[in-house]
DNA sequence: GATGAATGAGATTTCATTCAT
DNA sequence: AATGAATGAAATCTCATTCAT
């Protein structure tokens, strides 16, 4: 019974909420789950603790939601999408052409932004990390949703000139998409001003990305 | 009821196992606790279980951890240690007036193996994360371990001439630290060849690091 | 606190349907009910499984049978009623004076055949026995269909010249009534041919009967 | 998720009493969940209901039983035995050649009591053969049950004289088998005599055996 | 020191029934 | 009459921890 063999269940929010009424429940739901996240971490995450948090019956909970990590997926995917959202705004034709440092400069705080709107936030995503780890089926939405955001990249660095070959542009995206991760962490974990880590990530990329575009620089 | 404040148990180990005896029970339970969580993972870790196949009674497990969760924070602390160690390792004298970027090209190679020796430990540190969301006291010692580096680090900056203010030091050495915990994650989630991690890494290091080195490149 | 007292609920069906409307929405649920009861079994009978497959509403449920049970009930009456209508039928003046090996060698496959249509209603009355084992009042129900049967057919006993002590009389029926209950699980449960069966039963039967009948054989 | 395809669980008992404080909690729990089953029913046998009620924690359930089924499970096992130890009892070479009536005569009895100690007891059996319908596990143990005391009736039959062919010998076992069920269930249900009742079935296996049985009788 | 039986809080989930709309 | 969202009691089972022996 080890974790790679839990079957499969139905993760997917339960209602179709098209009405007010059951959207702003779900609304409500996950509000305070991601509330109890955020103060209390994800060891006090139980249902009985949203129910009684968000004023419901337990039942309630279960009219919405199939069971307990399907709530935490939910949060997942919102989460996720905002980051994505934003990647993919940028994977338009306008781009094409347009100086890579440029287009950078723009889209690594855009996703900072969005990943980040408040300090709780930053509490709320460690949480939703720790759970990714006890529920295999969130490892499997983060990759997916890595893998779309690296393809984005990828397909950016081509708009803007990177006309290497795909898998090598493939690898330079993920580890784009990983100074941006860092910079993350830097800026949540450490005291560092925002300009100087800008500054030394910027540095960074460029010490990689120079060999590979056309002299902008000049 | 702040996560910090939830759990104030004692974690520590209980006895300051002097005997070679009790020694070698700390040792057992631990190396079954490991084993455990490598083969069968977190859900499989019980206390019971552990008795049971370290061959011990429940209550000895007792006589020597406070607690469950202690088990698992010995666990952790002993894995962080081995990556510590050789950070703090290259803290010497013998680095002092060192080229950083041979120093760097030795370290980070050191780092990984420490980390990962072989696929069963990728397995084991899966499982410890998973413990870390369910424990937030394994995510202090994280943090904690995560200062002592970063603070190693920034002592090494400092020998191999990196003279400026200690905190921009210290931003810096955490800048390093994360370097290295992207090229992990890049060498583990993509088969991009550990050649081109590892140039891509230097450069991005190198578009750092020029701008506070004496000039050895010449 | 013993079964017979603990619930006193009413399970009668709730408004004496007059109205063509209401008498059909009763058929609709009984229909339903017996349909997921035969193709899904008693777990998968709940209340709100019944209103979605019947097209109505929970709410409506409640209007025609005042709780679950008496859902259950209403079908196990029917059933009952099925198998009783046969004996009952028997129990005219058109019986009296009959020789009892003719009458039984009637009686006997058409009960059987009442009681088992087809496959499906095994499965169905397999269902049902379940339900019993969970609602006490089932068993109440099945105790009286059992002693209208054995009324029946002391009277039948009557009526084909068995004029003894009524008690007595009343237990031959309910010998015979066991018999037929044998012959049953003898054609459901071995491969016993029903000729073979058909005989030793009325041999069986034979061997008690003769000291009580007038002499037809000779 | 019709009852055929529940996944089998395991309901062995759980840890091989083999000491005496053991052994007498099993048999506490066992006790306590016959009385629960007379006195209250089935619907009444819940896991807290048998730890409250035999001063037990439910844990402690749990530490000899793997799950409430195994509890049903046992007492239907050691009922069963209870009768399956008369008839084999009889299944010796003593019985070669022995009048067969002489046989059903001191059979039937001692198999009717080995069912029935007291009246208690029929409440009980009632409540063990709902369980049986809810948990097809018990279903399967019944059946072989069965068939080993059909398989043991029919080589009764053997030693008494009965040499037809062993299908219909077997058959005409199951019949004997369901004459003595039959038997039972006429002097739970009704309050005819034993005698009377004794002859009767006498009466009826009699019309069936005098065709197979060699000329006792003269 | 060692044992392991006993404990019981607590987690998830179901589903009959109610009642405001 | 009809609806179906809301309720919450209740059921099963786990497992960290204690404590009498």
């Amino acid at each position: 019974m080890s974790t790679e063999t839990t079957n499969m269940r139905t993760v997917a929010i339960r209602k179709s909420p098209r009405q007010k009424r059951s959207q702003e429940k779900v609304e409500r739901i996950l509000d305070e789950a991601r509330l109890i996240l955020t103060e209390q971490g994800l060891e006090q995450l139980t249902t009985n603790h949203i129910a009684r948090r968000s004023g419901m019956s337990i039942g309630s909970i279960y009219q919405y939601f199939p069971n307990k990590q399907s709530i935490l997926n939910e949060l997942y995917l919102r989460w996720l999408k905002g980051v994505r959202d934003v990647v993919v705004g940028f994977d338009t034709d306008e781009t094409n052409g347009r100086n890579f440092y440029e287009v950078a400069a723009e889209l690594l705080p855009a996703i900072f932004q969005a990943e980040l709107h408040s300090e709780l936030d930053s509490r709320f995503q460690d949480e939703l990390k720790k759970g990714m780890a006890l529920y295999p089926e969130l490892t499997e939405i983060e990759q997916e949703h890595g893998d779309i955001i690296v393809s984005t990249l990828s397909s950016l660095l081509y708009r803007v000139g990177v006309h290497i070959d795909d898998e090598t542009r493939h690898h330079l995206a993920y580890f784009l998409y990983m100074q941006s991760d860092c910079l993350e962490a830097m800026l949540i974990d450490t005291n560092c001003s925002p300009e100087q880590a800008f500054t030394w990530f910027n540095q960074a990329i460029h010490g990689v990305m120079q060999n590979y575009l056309p002299d902008h620089d000049e």
